[in-house]
DNA sequence: AGTGCTTATGAAACCGGTTTCGGCGCCTTC
DNA sequence: GAAGGCGCCGAAACCGGTTTCATAAGCACT
């Protein structure tokens, strides 16, 4: 049932080598081998060589296991979402975590930490009980997030991406307020004076703030607002019927705000069948600049949010965090810049 | 800069609980406690529950570095990918591996175990070289594919998502047979007679299969078989162009077979431009059911590849090898099923 | 030569579990 | 009633690192 992980150059009977195999090589103690490789004791170099060269003649790999029983560290940090990933809530928010994902992973990589994954699981005590984790990346969480108690019961540093409740010790700036009103100044300038406002039902920072900003707006230019909540677990589908019911009350509606990418293809859906030409009578546009927003006729204009900078200067704050070093409580992310497509582009 | 992690519930300058402790609550010996949990050795019922309500008691949660030190178990899986996570490589091919990841994720944290994420790296030894990994998931494997030494050096279990070279300890089959015989037999059906298969440069099995079962299939009906191959990093664009070329040499063309979704989109640009009406005059298929094949006008037929479930087989499959019980060198997929959609059906 | 300080190192404790080994009590069996 | 077997458990070794503590060597200074 044992069976320690047998490892190359050598024999193939040989077990793994390990800080003991490499002292007595070095013609030294395991402790300094340890100080060599870690560096937190001055090794003189002559020695430091030789223990290097003993490594690599073992091909040594230090048991991160052992390590970590000394060193609390498991070298892991978590990338949480709560968000549904049944096909219904849409693969688009899978590509939205996807991207962030792969470029958290990457930065953490770098470090020697690994990014494991964690979907949205009904228990996630139960379920974490035995994964040891250093740190947590969680995803624009919503205000009842349910992994934030758990992380904060388990003592366990958050890093948020976007603008949580407070809860976690720091955030990337996702630049809410930035973002919406480049969209919303995009809409203004492209002659839209009458449009609603798409977003979802949970509780998310950057819903607050684009209602927020969308409301100061309207009041500014005299624009009635019309904010239109849609569960975003219905998706596209719900999106479609409450703008669909939006366009009868609203005739002279000329654009739609609509920050989540399936909420905007819904209510593109919404447009073809009540035949309104997009861009030529209605401006669309959203946030989250995917592959549904690309695959749309026309494409839909959206929002570069340099979404791998972001993760990756999440994962780097998370891994300061970890190793006790300072971190802002909010860390500024790259500003926003919109891409503008035929969804709001005249001619 | 030691930190241990303080637990609750109870006093908040506490340490963690450790086996000790539970030992000396239950009036045991930590060997004991040790057994009571892994049921390793038979433990008196009564005594068993002593200790279970001190570990509650206590809010004891072992450590897994500690445990691992012994048992050589890092309880962690990784999930491979050797696609570019580029935007050029496609978005969908994120899709593809966030479906394949989300559900890997559940299966594998059911049984307490973490599923961590490696994108593309350059060299996988030095940034894995402190991960500790109990086995890996590889999907879709190129025949060159960097990590697969990687993973052999290492020793370290693996499983591919769809057959592989040989190189791994099992393969779940993701039926490249079935898929590809219900796509083509489909396109028969719905009248086409001649039409190419799009494939991608890289040497993987399904695009063999795919040229295998559909040159034995062309030669069957007398078709001349077209087979178009397109460098998948280049993608929709580079479809497009090569298609748009094929077309001219092909006027009557009434089909097209691209498994790879992005393949079939750019086929479908071609299409377009070319004035040429899908499905009436063209019927385009795919494999591969992901945003992609949905959002395009008309939706492409595809395949359903129940993705989940086949990732879950192969999480459970590894999970199984690494616990060293016997795996089926070739797991059983789920069977694929064709998807008819308005680019390939009639009406 | 003796004292004091710094630097480099080895020996041993330690981390928190798991596993081995052997002992004890109790029940059979002859 | 002694021998053997079995079920349950405690003590201690063990896993492979890190960290503490003591010491030896080297050097400057008096």
């Amino acid at each position: 049932m044992k069976q320690p992980e047998r490892d190359p150059p050598g024999k193939p009977g040989a077990k793994r080598a390990t800080v003991i195999d490499v002292a007595r090589l070095a013609g030294v103690s395991a402790g300094t081998v340890s100080n060599a490789i870690n560096g937190k004791r001055r090794v003189d170099p002559e020695t430091r060589s030789r223990v290097d060269a003993a490594i690599s003649a073992l091909g040594y790999r230090p048991n991160m296991a052992a390590r970590g029983i000394r060193t609390g560290r498991a070298n892991t940090i978590a990338l949480f979402s709560s968000m549904a990933t049944g096909v219904a809530a849409g693969p688009s928010r899978l590509g939205f975590l996807m991207e962030i994902a792969a470029a958290a992973a990457l930065a953490a990589l770098e470090r020697n930490v690994a990014l494991v994954l964690v979907p949205p699981i009904p228990e996630p005590e139960a379920a974490l009980r035995t994964v040891p984790l250093d740190g947590a990346l969680l995803v624009e969480p919503a205000r009842n997030d349910p992994f934030l108690p758990f992380l904060a019961a388990r003592g366990i540093p958050t890093v948020s991406i976007g603008a949580a409740y407070g809860m976690v010790s720091a955030q990337v700036d996702l630049n809410y307020e930035a973002t919406a009103d480049l969209l919303i100044d995009h809409l203004l300038e492209m002659g839209a004076r009458d449009f609603p406002l798409l977003i979802g039902t949970s509780a998310r920072r950057y819903f607050e703030v684009f209602e927020a900003r969308y409301r100061a707006r309207a009041a500014q230019i005299g624009m009635v607002p019309q904010v239109l909540r849609i569960e975003e677990r219905l998706g596209e589908a719900a999106a479609a019927q409450v703008m669909a019911r939006h366009l009868l009350s609203r005739p002279g509606l000329d654009g739609v705000l609509a920050p989540v990418d399936a909420l905007a293809t819904g209510a593109m859906m919404a447009l073809r069948e009540a035949r309104r030409a997009v861009p030529a009578e209605v401006r669309v546009v959203t946030r989250y600049d995917g592959l549904r927003a690309r695959s749309e006729a026309p494409q839909l204009t959206a929002v570069d949010l340099h979404l791998d900078m972001v993760a990756r200067h999440a994962a780097i704050a998370l891994l300061e965090l970890i190793e006790g070093r300072p971190v802002a409580s909010i860390v500024p992310g790259p500003l926003p810049q919109i891409i503008v497509r035929g969804s709001s582009r005249p001619g």
